[in-house]
DNA sequence: GTTTTTACATACCACTGGTATGTTAGATCG
DNA sequence: CGATCTAACATACCAGTGGTATGTAAAAAC
């Protein structure tokens, strides 16, 4: 960043998208970007020259989540590998994986609003980012034997819809819905995925 | 529907669902409250005499369709069930709820706009609805001792987050993902709840 | 030192959900 | 029966929205 013009840009286009992580948190999608560049200190100019539209914006500060947690999610379960057990890692990325999704901002801004806000194309981004941990954690049950190839992909979509489910209702507090008995839950029915 | 006036109303009412399902089925939540009230033919004086606002209107349009899905699941369930298999009747409901989370409509208005366009309160009224039939099925197998007691609430969570993540994958045709493997998977899983 | 480009700010636009105010046909009642 | 009232709309209007067209100043390029 020897150019100093372009440091002072990527400054705001940094402001920007912290304002409208903010603001997408608590309103959702239909946060006014009014408020996000009053926030963010700037003026709708500056805002529509960093980001073609509002779907741009929302579709950068999404993937800036996805991007987080994918680091997270792979290193959790690098970390959590073991001799004995093949599914101690991916046990351990699906443990950090609720982990996000019963943060405030991931919650609401992929799990909940991200869906109508990215638009027709939603899935096709969501394929690429938020099943790519899980899908790895799977193709390595399938190398070792554990899932049928032919299984895999359903494997892989079931999975990671079932995290989602409980992550909702653990941050939801639906009674009788735990950590500890999702969790046991999860385990449970990825050790049968076979 | 002796006065004449309320049969007309609930008419207009009915014309008013009917276009808003349309437009909501294709456009999403920001499908616009004129172009509704042109389809249906009236104005949006009317729209706004028989809705609250367009929250409401989605709400009862998003009711509707969880309300026939119900009623599908339960009866399935119900016809699927078998004296030898005690499974057999919740997979009947599973492989008719992944029916309806293929449909264009409920696809589009429950499993992706709805959440974010039901507002902070979307958990609950899901929660009442959608996780009905689910819930009936897994208390059975609680009563049957096969899923432990503590379990339960987080067991219909999971299995209905798998569901969703099924469907919407099949529709959207990923890559090695077919009804065929997809519902066996479920099958196992259930299976292995306990 | 001149020109060009980039990173914004300002002013404006069509359209949106929502409201306030008519208007009229049909139910209610004496 | 006629007078009154009310429910079921239609019409006109409003503040705020996402988005655009244009202006501008400062830094980069030559």
């Amino acid at each position: 960043m020897a150019n100093r013009r372009a440091k002072k840009a990527s400054e705001t286009r940094a402001a920007i998208l912290h304002a409208a992580r903010q603001r997408f948190t608590h309103e959702g999608f239909e946060a006014s970007l009014s408020s996000i560049v009053e926030d963010a200190g700037i003026t709708k100019g500056a805002l529509f020259h960093h980001f073609e539209n509002k779907q741009a914006l929302y579709h950068e500060v999404w993937q800036e989540l996805q991007s987080e947690m994918n680091r997270d999610t792979q290193q959790a379960a690098l970390e959590g590998r073991s001799l004995d057990d093949p599914y101690a890692a991916m046990l351990a990325g699906a443990r950090q994986y609720l982990e996000w999704a019963t943060r405030p901002d991931y919650q609401r801004i992929v799990l909940i609003d991200g869906r109508a806000a990215l638009g027709i194309d939603w899935y096709e981004a969501d394929f690429a980012l938020s099943q790519r941990s899980v899908r790895v954690g799977v193709e390595y049950l399938v190398q070792k034997g554990h899932i049928a190839p032919e299984n895999a992909a359903s494997a892989a979509v079931i999975m990671q819809g079932a995290l989602n489910g409980a992550g909702v209702a653990l941050s939801r507090k639906v009674p009788g819905v735990s950590v500890d008995t999702i969790y046991k839950t999860i385990e449970r029915l990825l050790r049968k995925l076979s």
